[in-house]
Parts: C-alpha cells; sequence; structure tokens
DNA sequence: CAACTTCCTCCTCT
DNA sequence: AAGAGGAGGAAGT
C-alpha cells in the first residue's frame, strides 16, 4: 500500500450561505466526491486526496499526499510524516480556485432575487451552492456519461473510469483514491470494448472518440484555450474576457459551438463543460429539469416554445442570462438543485406533512400553465407519497423495530 | 429545421 | 415474477 503523508487539518472561515458543500457537492455537478466519515467528504484532486469538514463558521481541510509525489518538488526536512514542508502546500489555494470562492455570493443571491420573484422564493432554502472550477477534461467526461442517466450512476461510471484509468494515489480507511485519466489514458485500442464491459453502454464510444479527439485530433491545450481568461486554470493568471450580450459572451458561444464538434456532446453537455470545467457563469445547461422549471415557472412549453428544440434551448438560456445576467447558470443551478428529487425533502417540514400537501396543492399559483406535463404533477405526487412513507418507516423504526421491510430497502441484510 | 427513432444499462413501479 | 417505463441526451434519418 502507497505510504502517505497527511498534513493537519487547517480551516477557513466561510459561512454556509457562501458555501455549503453537502449541497454543492452532490447536486449533479461533480461526480468524484465521496463521504468518508460522519460528514466528512473526500477526493483526489491535483495530485493529493482533499478531506472537507464544514460547520457554520468555517470549511475544515487536510490535504493527503503520496510520499514521492511530485506536486511537493521540495525534498522532505523531517522524517515525522505529520511535519513534512507544510509551507508548499498549497490547498488553501485549490480550494479556493475549486469551489470558485472569489464571488459573494450572498450578494448575488440578492442580486438574483431582487430581478426575479420566483428565485427569491425558491432560493432561501438552497443558499450556498457555488458552481465549481472543475477540470475541464474531468466536466466532459463526467457529462458524456449523464445523458440519460441519473447522479447515482453517473458516479458509479466516473469511479470506474478512475479505477481503471486513473492513477492511484492512495488508500485511506482501506479505500482507494484515484485521480482522473489523462485523455491519453482513455485512447488505447480496446477502451471501448472495455468500457461496454463496464456498463457505459452507449457512452462508452463517446468517451473513446472524444478522448481520441482531445489527445490526438485537436492541438494541446486545445479544450483550455476555450476557457473564460477571467477564470483560468489553477495557477494560471486571469485575463479580461469579453462584453456580454443575448446569447452570451463572444468566448462562451465559441467555446459552445467548439465543444459541439466532440462525439457525445450536445448543446446541454456543452453547456455543463462550459458552466463547470470552463468558466463561463452564462452558460445555462437546459435538461429535463430545466426545461420543466423553464414551463412551470418562466412560461415555456406553449406556442412557438412548445416544444424543447434548438430555437427553444436558445431561448432559454437567452431568457435566463437577461433575467440574471452574467452568473446566469449559477442561478439556474440553485433553481435546478431545488427542483432534485434528493433536495426535495426541504421543500417540507418534516413534523407536518399533511399541511405541507395542502401547502402546495395551493401552490399552483403561477399563471396556472397546466400544460406543465403531468409528468411533473405525477412526480410530485410520487415524492409527497415517498414522504408519507419514509415518515411511517420512521414511525415504525423507532417505536416498535418492525420489520416491514420492501424487497428493494434489504440490500445487504442478510 | 422539426419530428422521430435508436442507443445501453440500471432501477423502479406495476 | 416478468416486463414496461424512465433516467440531468445525442446522433442519425
Amino acid at each position: 500500500m502507497t505510504v502517505l503523508r497527511t498534513m493537519e487539518w487547517k480551516k477557513l472561515p466561510v459561512s454556509l450561505t457562501e458555501l455549503c458543500i453537502n449541497t454543492t457537492l452532490r447536486c449533479g455537478q461533480s461526480f468524484r466526491w465521496r463521504k468518508s466519515g460522519e460528514d466528512e467528504w473526500s477526493c483526489a484532486l491535483h495530485g493529493r486526496i482533499l478531506s472537507l469538514r464544514q460547520d457554520p463558521s468555517h470549511l475544515h481541510y487536510r490535504a493527503t499526499y503520496p510520499k514521492s509525489s511530485s506536486y511537493l518538488p521540495s525534498p522532505p526536512r523531517s522524517t515525522a510524516a505529520s511535519e513534512q514542508a507544510p509551507e508548499d502546500d498549497d490547498t488553501l489555494d485549490l480550494i479556493k480556485h475549486y469551489f470558485n470562492l472569489s464571488p459573494n455570493l450572498s450578494q448575488l443571491y440578492e442580486q438574483w432575487a431582487s430581478a426575479d420573484q420566483n428565485f427569491k422564493k425558491k432560493a432561501p432554502k438552497f443558499t450556498g451552492i457555488r458552481i465549481l472550477k472543475q477540470d475541464a477534461w474531468e466536466a466532459l467526461v463526467g457529462f458524456i456519461c449523464s445523458s440519460n442517466n441519473n447522479i447515482a450512476r453517473i458516479s458509479q461510471m466516473v469511479e470506474k473510469l478512475c479505477i481503471h484509468y486513473g492513477p492511484l494515489i492512495g488508500h485511506i480507511d482501506s479505500q482507494a483514491y484515484h485521480d482522473f485519466p489523462t485523455p491519453q489514458a482513455l485512447t488505447g485500442p480496446r477502451v471501448e470494448q472495455h468500457l461496454r464491459e463496464l456498463g457505459f453502454g452507449y457512452r462508452a464510444k463517446y468517451l473513446y472518440q472524444t478522448a481520441v479527439m482531445i489527445a490526438q485530433d485537436k492541438g494541446a491545450g486545445w479544450l483550455d484555450n476555450l476557457r473564460n481568461p477571467e477564470s483560468p486554470k489553477f495557477g494560471d493568471k486571469a485575463r479580461p474576457a469579453g462584453q456580454m450580450e443575448e446569447g452570451g459572451r463572444d468566448g462562451y458561444r465559441t467555446a459552445h459551438e467548439e465543444l459541439l464538434a466532440l462525439q457525445g456532446v450536445g448543446p446541454k453537455v456543452a453547456d455543463c463543460v462550459c458552466l463547470m470545467g470552463l468558466g463561463w457563469g452564462e452558460a445555462v445547461p437546459v435538461d429535463t429539469h430545466v426545461w420543466q422549471i423553464a414551463q412551470r415557472d418562466y412560461k415555456f412549453g406553449k406556442g412557438k416554445h412548445s416544444s424543447l428544440t434548438k430555437a427553444t434551448y436558445d431561448a432559454i438560456g437567452n431568457k435566463f442570462r437577461g433575467l440574471w445576467g452574467e452568473e446566469a447558470g449559477w442561478a439556474q443551478s440553485v433553481l435546478f438543485t431545488a427542483n432534485l428529487r434528493t433536495f426535495s425533502e426541504r421543500l417540507v417540514a418534516k413534523t407536518e406533512i399533511s399541511e405541507v400537501i395542502k401547502e402546495e396543492d395551493a401552490d399552483g399559483d403561477d399563471a396556472s400553465e397546466v400544460t406543465v406535463a403531468r409528468k411533473v404533477e405525477v412526480r410530485e405526487k410520487k415524492v409527497k407519497r415517498e414522504l408519507v412513507e419514509d415518515e411511517h418507516q420512521a414511525l415504525e423504526v423507532s417505536s416498535t423495530t418492525k420489520r416491514r421491510r420492501t424487497t428493494r430497502n434489504s440490500l445487504g441484510a442478510f
């Protein structure tokens, strides 16, 4: 097993309204973070394992390096593993970069709320959601995997990719941590077949072909040259970007168009990469959830924009950019997260379910556009059912420990 | 262009 | 118990 050196825990003052890792790391923009303990998150990043905890006033962080890491070039001055060259540790800078901590999020929320009544209504229970500055290649791969897929399985696929093709950083608590594979690592002649065997389905071909295009066809640095110059790679200097327009800045539009040339990359995936990997805050990825939001809350879904065509896609992005401005993608991700099933319990006070159901039913204010696909209604009803069931289960367990377990819940029980 | 179909697999519901 | 349907889409026709 790899020898590691674990740095000490350090802390950075940050409020939960500026950053909430428990939401930000689970809302479907990154797929590699794992809960490594009670309220502890870990991920291999930039040649180290980064572990995080958060309390209301601070983000606590710790890096764990492999013994012979190229990221800490200076020779060890002490033999004690925990004392080695902490002055060379750039983890704080990495965190500020990765979590995109420069923008004042509370201020942005206020701005979005004052411009948009719907945001004002939905956002208060979903504070601290930031757009991460992920590696562009990692974002590209993750979102190619995301087509016709859900977060849980995307995470599984990305993990398989890292295990089989990414460099091992080390183990913590017998859990292996691999960094993300390079594009080159996915260009081997049997990669596509192997990925199919690993359960990637038709995405296997996309990943292989895209890896070849990135590693061989396009020149070195092609992907990163599509970055927002105001939001450069970790360690690089910022340069000004262009002027904002309805369709976004020139650099954003160029990046979006260029990305469409890659296999498995359509408008939605291109915008995910633009927003979360290339630093273009005005990118608005429109997936089925955002499409539902646009119909339910922003009067899309009828007339000219009755179906999600390319024209409708662009119109939704333009609408949101006009409403929220240069960081429209950030605001969009807040509403998106509020709409996710995983987080929908927050819309409900766990104590009084019946009341909440009434409230939600009376919630059909917004112009009562019921073309909103009964999918949404069905889903909401389903959520309500589940909430009621969850509550019942919780009550049962706490009171009598009955064994009313459905088959799917008995995973690993015996 | 818009509309429709196919592509893989896993999970859920019926 | 088996089968249909859906899931943060994209590409081909």
